[in-house]
DNA sequence: CGTATTATCTCGCCGAGCGAGATATTCGAC
DNA sequence: GTCGAATATCTCGCTCGGCGAGATAATACG
């Protein structure tokens, strides 16, 4: 074994943190008829739309690592059930705005909601030095594992 | 907006965490010709192993939400391509014992042990408060996400 | 203007994973 | 012991998410 010291419970914490996540997302979407890259999509339209940015068909594929054929039947999905409009682009006419309907706004923040909750009222148990710990440790994380095609 | 704190600047950082660790799993897996689910059938096989359990069809299946159907084609995959050996239970001869070639775990450490070494870095930069907090924060939030089917 | 570029869509196809059922092995009741 | 139920895995046929190639429509630029 590489490593046996106390910061690898931390580690695999993170890694069971990961996966639990992820099959959090599965239930929300096998309980609602959808796919795990509806989910993913509708996370990153709610995200864009609390930023107020326009996410386009083809931002919104780039993101999710479709292309645009994929992407294309992605919406169509979410269209086909109401989650999402198809808007086409005011000044670009080429390019088709996404807009997510607003029962499906509700229908993510009840699933994910109580979790955000929760995470939040852990953070508020802690105090300034603590949290900032944790901010650090996760930033570090997302810089290591981000990067390069 | 539900919330506008402090907090929710973490909890994004987690979600975008989650995110890039899935996207590090993916450019692994195509780096080396897998799915992602193959990957994650990896990890799963890898942690049996370092916690010296068998790991059987079934559980694999079972770990990975897959069906006894799935996970079969799986299996012919990773044997396929060497990474695992199907072996026959020795007491119970209807299971399947699935063994990770060497060169498979060499394979996975060389991805996410870069990874893993960052992350105990930052660990080990924190004192036993710090440290304690983030995995406070961790383990609560593998809580609240689990939890049944 | 005409050509290159960009954004999305259509078509045909591949293959991961599912449901149903087959096969092989073990356990339990009698 | 042996016969039926339970268990572990595999086979077959199929669905459908996502890909590559190329069509279509709108914009940018010389």
């Amino acid at each position: 074994m590489r490593n046996q010291g106390p910061e690898m419970e931390i580690v695999h914490l993170l890694r069971a943190v990961t996966v639990e996540l992820g099959l959090h997302s599965a239930r929300f979407a096998s309980h609602n008829g959808m796919h795990p890259t509806d989910v993913r999509a509708l996370i990153e339209l709610m995200d864009a739309s609390r930023a107020d940015e326009e996410m386009t068909a083809g931002r919104l594929g780039t993101a999710l690592g479709l292309n645009s054929a994929g992407t294309t039947s992605l919406l169509d999905r979410l269209e086909g059930a109401g989650h999402v409009r198809r808007v086409r682009g005011r000044q670009d006419r080429r390019k088709v705005v996404v807009e997510v309907d607003e029962r499906a706004v509700e229908l993510g923040w009840s699933f994910f909601g109580p979790l955000i909750g929760k995470a939040v009222e852990l953070l508020q148990n802690c105090d300034e030095r603590e949290r900032e710990a944790i901010r650090g440790f996760l930033e570090g994380m997302r810089e290591a594992s981000a990067g390069g095609e």
